[in-house]
DNA sequence: CGGGCTCTTGACTCAGCTCAAGATTTGTGG
DNA sequence: CCACAAATCTTGAGCTGAGTCAAGAGCCCG
């Protein structure tokens, strides 16, 4: 663990707008990486802050690039995948708003983050939270905590990717999205689907051919409807759910 | 995060015969979770570590159980895996030695453990470690770094699940294992297979058939060669590794 | 309203699966 | 140390779920 005390001004940060509106900060919102946090930590690590907004298909990570900020999903969605020497794509990942981005572990990052829609993006330096951590161990702890929920997800996703049919991850993928959209612990039954096709292929393990054969076969059994800009309604909740 | 102070004494751990040899601790090897501690913590930590061995298929971690302990392999394979309900399995990882097992932020284990061969684990108490850590925040950042490899790791392999064809996924699984039992930077080109093929093909998604077939054809090729025993000695070390 | 994405659908292919039968290895008890 | 039963592995034959290739339809945005 390299500490680089440094300048930790709002510089040096991945290329893209900063959002004017500077009153943004990500300790306003509870979903940031300071919830385990004391105001005052919390209002110290907010002024090392750096807000800022991605439209749909920048990149906010590259893979291999060195690792110098760490960030927190506040609003769109990013996904986070891997390539192989040839293209084939895949990807490991959604953030939503309140995951966290990167990591503060490794020196270079070890996937692509890109913007799926209009994203907010919060974003440390991974120098800063270092050292600020070393006397604030509740960082370290929520740090901890959301690099867990990452890696259980990844196992989950394991599971789908080495083990299910094509029917099953796609029933699993929209179930996924209805519980993300819903309120608590009641999944949305009319949501935008935030994916294309191809997306949804390099989450899935699948092509987009089958994507959109097996979206078409939920059609024709009257367990989806979907109406333009990829608003989906789930119309036989108990048939989808059985499908996961 | 809840602190639960009680109990410290090696009691209360899984089912498993107690290494008889009490003077073996974790703390002597230089693979456990205390490396990042002072002699004066590691002490204080290896007191309150329970060394224990299983034989080849037992049970470490059951899904769902309560998540009483996090361990450390100390030598021997560990198989990490989930299930589907009609028995369908994927393994999501090997714990090698050094590799941590469990989590400390869930209440339940999320994932089943089991000895592939004859394995050393040494056991913490998840309630010890959590206070503990409270004051020795170097603790939780071996524990985040622990977790932050096996997400780099689970990424790498929803890659190999995704994309990657059956030559390809057993060409990455025996460079895998050959990195693993080399030493340094230098791979090791003969070494024991420690899987069974149903268990290979349980961790690459594919069937034991398939497994098999993807055997013969390498060792056809003269890419690999096989002896009694699962010794498997890599002949064409270059051809290998181009179709990882 | 037109050009470029994106999505769907059809026809065909094929990698990997299933089912089945043997062969080989391993573990155990005498 | 051998015998032999059980477990594991290999191989063949045929099948099938998902991929590939190709064409056309829908839809978004300037």
């Amino acid at each position: 663990m390299i500490h680089i005390t440094a300048n930790y001004s709002a510089t040096n940060y991945p290329a893209a707008v900063i959002n004017p509106d500077k009153r943004s900060k990500c300790a306003d919102k509870n979903i940031s990486l300071c919830a385990r946090l004391t105001s005052h930590q919390r209002d110290e690590m907010s002024a090392f802050s750096t807000f800022k907004k991605y439209s749909a298909g920048q990149l906010i990570f590259t893979e291999g690039k060195p690792s110098t900020h760490l960030g927190t999903v506040i609003s769109g969605i990013v996904k986070i995948y891997k390539l192989l020497d040839d293209g084939r794509q895949q990807i490991v990942a959604l953030a939503f708003p309140g995951d966290m981005l990167g990591n503060i572990m490794d020196a270079e990052y070890n996937y692509f983050a890109e913007a799926v829609d209009e994203t907010q993006v919060c974003l440390y330096q991974t120098s800063w939270i270092n050292s600020f951590a070393e006397n604030n161990s509740a960082l370290y702890l929520s740090i901890l905590d959301k690099t867990n929920r990452q890696l259980n997800k990844s196992h989950d996703w394991l599971l789908l990717l080495g083990r299910k049919t094509a029917k099953e991850k796609l029933a699993t993928f929209l179930m996924l999205l209805a519980v993300n959209d819903g309120d608590d612990a009641v999944p949305a039954l009319t949501f935008k689907v935030p994916l294309k096709r191809q997306e949804i292929a390099d989450f899935l393990g699948l092509t987009i051919e089958t994507i959109s054969r097996t979206f078409s076969n939920l059609k024709n059994k009257q367990v989806v409807r979907e109406q333009a800009g990829h608003i989906l309604t789930i119309t036989d909740y108990s048939t989808l759910k059985s499908m996961v």
